[in-house]
DNA sequence: TATTGATAACTGACCAGTCAGTTATTTAGT
DNA sequence: ACTAAATAACTGACTGGTCAGTTATCAATA
């Protein structure tokens, strides 16, 4: 019953805590969403006491917060370093843009996030405002821009910016989604890069005057 | 105290009951979500007790699978009539396809119905299966054998016919989720059978060989 | 030894589900 | 037709369990 000798029973580690916290109450959001997940859940995957979360977050919505936040940064990122690089001929824009989402939907838990944002939207606004403000809207007008600009210079046929933008993006998106709704009951899955490559191409096609 | 004579506190409407609590209940889950809906306001909105309910529903999960089966059996009837009417030309079906489908997603709920699968699919797997196996893979099943036929016949490229049906229907579901979803919080809003069509057209030049 | 990171037992609110009792409606008897 | 007994729909207060958030206490560091 004694603990073994040599074996502290906890370690003092202010300073690595809330990002445990954080990826630990990422995984059991994207798991059961948020009203169904524990904090004793969190604590445990975090391998931590409920009581240290409160030590570092004031309420679960704050956490929850941290984890939605968390999940745009490097998406936001990786978003600016394409915008830079546009000296580029529209259509290699458009595939360099693809294949940068296809890139984040592989390599982060933008899926997870994604259907967190969506699932509590209506409970929780603001976190809903803060994906659509920072990650959203900058991608999407960003992509409209180049949309308008390849318009102005002639180089695809007109029509709204905006909706030929949703229709490019719209695949990746359904892909993710499929992917952690579908995907885990057994449904065939897509594979992403594949259906976005023959997307875009198809696009193009139509695309060009 | 007493009560003014000649008002009934109820009245016994046992046939009408369940098709009102499933309507009252789709209402609070779409706005909620599964785990925050309270059984005491399904119960008011619908004009009922909260112990009326369970003489016809055994758990709020029964409820909750009544509403999204509610939700699967029009858009299925929709989908069936829609493949009946086959003798066209592979652009004019799509196009119908896609007008259906603009139809079915101002007309129903399905939006609310497709963001509480998504958000509480891995809580309740059968809920999603249900979904998947009634609504999406017939749909999705019909369209990729509409476009393969089409690719036998050399109406329109090769490729993987599922790919590009998802690659058709995508903008609908993110149209329809977006409108769930941002909207609400003053998101500008996508004028969906507009997006549709300028997509539909659009892919269908890029598909044509 | 003083400080603070961390724990674990605790509290209070909330809510799904229950059930004893109430009221509307139907049926049977006069 | 009128009434009383029987039935079934419905109510609402209650319960048991769960869980976010608190706190008394302990253990590790400086």
């Amino acid at each position: 019953m004694t603990l073994p000798a040599g074996q502290p029973k906890f370690r003092r580690r202010k300073a690595d805590r809330p990002d445990e916290i954080v990826a630990a109450a990422f995984e059991v959001f994207a798991e059961k969403g948020f009203a169904a997940a524990r904090l004793d859940d969190i604590a445990a995957r975090a391998g931590v006491s409920k009581g240290a979360i409160y030590l570092y977050f004031a309420t679960k919505e704050d956490i929850f917060q941290a984890v939605v936040e968390q999940g745009v940064a490097p998406n936001l990122h990786n978003l600016a370093a394409l915008a830079a690089a546009n000296p580029q001929t529209f259509p290699d824009l458009i595939r360099a843009f693809a294949k940068a989402m296809a890139q984040v939907a592989s390599t982060t838990p933008l899926g997870g996030i994604l259907k967190m944002v969506i699932g509590e939207a209506r409970n929780f606004p603001e976190l809903a405002r803060v994906w659509h403000d920072r990650l959203i809207v900058p991608a999407l007008g960003a992509l409209s821009a180049a949309i308008a600009a390849a318009q102005a210079r002639g180089e695809i046929r007109p029509g709204d910016p905006r909706h030929y933008a949703a229709s490019l993006i719209s695949p990746m998106l359904v892909g993710v989604i499929w992917r952690e709704t579908f995907t885990p009951i057994g449904a065939e899955p897509f594979d992403l890069p594949a259906l976005m490559e023959q997307h875009v191409e198809t696009l193009l096609r139509g695309l060009v005057p």
